[in-house]
DNA sequence: CTCCAGGTCAGGT
DNA sequence: ACCTGACATGGA
């Protein structure tokens, strides 16, 4: 179906190592590890039963599972690399001051909050490596959130690197400027291949871009992400969002944004920068987790 | 068959 | 500054 892959596997069997207590700060529900996992904010978590998820993000590979009393457990294969664990609680923002974050977002005398956040109580904005996050969003346009993950899952088993038998990281931006458009169109990209191919060509050229973006604070980050092919301002918010790169200041607006905004805070008629610059206003700081609120109620609910 | 999906861009007012 | 259509693909 699409190119063969280009490195050998050299992987041993995967089995798993005993599950580990996560001691998050603060309580899940299942709506709110699932918004966490897989919900739209990443596209290489998968829903394993009812209560656990294994996902991949960099070259790491874990399960997240919920307990009854709301605690967080995770496992990891055999022969890991021993920083799983922290990348894990990093990805999750296990350290981060969601208590806080939460009593200001419920202080805010906000009913429209309130009732969205009370759909995925103990939901977190994830940090993925920035790079990877770009990837995602690039694929993301006019896509739904299961193609979204078709279509990575195609590029992680063709050009990603195989780190356990039939499981595959994503391609470094490195990796991928060797990679032609053709080639990226077989993994069903669509138009969307263009944008790769090209941002991969820029992102060669200029080998620190990513890790100097990712240094600044979000009003001097958007820009430059801004000037890679097929990046507007929604797909480089979210890029920076879910990386945490500037914490949760960024507010991405999609269609599901712009019509809950536009309803729940009387902003018809805005075009979706002027919804983003509302939110980032609106809710300060922690404007991302408003909005990741705000995208899931309305989602689930309508 | 038609419609639309976690948008962006070029080309027109 | 705003408005419009094109852009691939697949599922409802």
């Amino acid at each position: 179906m699409t190119a063969p892959l280009s490195s050998p596997p050299t992987h041993s069997p995967l089995t798993w190592e005993d599950w580990l207590p996560l001691h998050a700060q603060t309580p899940f529900t299942l709506s709110g590890i699932a918004e966490t996992l897989d919900g739209g904010q990443m596209f290489r978590w998968n829903r394993l039963d009812e209560c656990s998820w294994q996902g991949v993000w960099g070259r790491h590979l874990a399960r997240v599972r919920l307990c009854g009393d709301g605690s967080l457990e995770a496992a990891f294969p055999k022969g890991r690399d021993s920083d799983s664990l922290p990348a894990l609680r990093q990805l999750l923002g296990l350290d981060l001051p969601y208590t806080d974050w939460y009593a200001r977002l419920r202080e805010s005398d906000d009913s429209a909050m309130l009732s969205a956040m009370s759909v995925a109580e103990g939901l977190h904005i994830v940090n993925l490596p920035l790079g990877e996050a770009l990837l995602s969003f690039l694929c993301s346009p006019m896509k739904r959130i299961p193609q979204i993950k078709q279509v990575l899952d195609n590029i992680a088993r063709s050009f990603g690197e195989e780190l356990y038998e039939g499981i595959h990281a994503l391609p470094s931006w490195a990796a991928l400027a060797n990679v032609d458009e053709e080639a990226l169109r077989g993994c069903r990209l669509g138009y969307r291949a263009k944008s790769i191919a090209g941002t991969a060509r820029m992102l060669a050229q200029r080998p620190d871009f990513l890790e100097t973006v990712a240094a600044l604070p979000y009003a001097e980050a958007r820009k430059p992400l801004t000037e890679l092919p097929g990046v507007g301002g929604k797909i480089a918010d979210c890029a920076l969002l879910y990386s945490g790169t500037c914490g949760l200041a960024p507010f991405p607006v999609d269609t599901w944004i712009s019509r809950a905004m536009a309803k729940l805070y009387g902003l018809e008629g805005m075009n979706p920068e002027q919804t983003a610059s509302y939110g980032r206003e609106r809710f300060g700081e922690i404007a991302g987790l408003a909005q990741q609120f705000i995208f899931v109620s309305v989602r689930k609910i309508g």
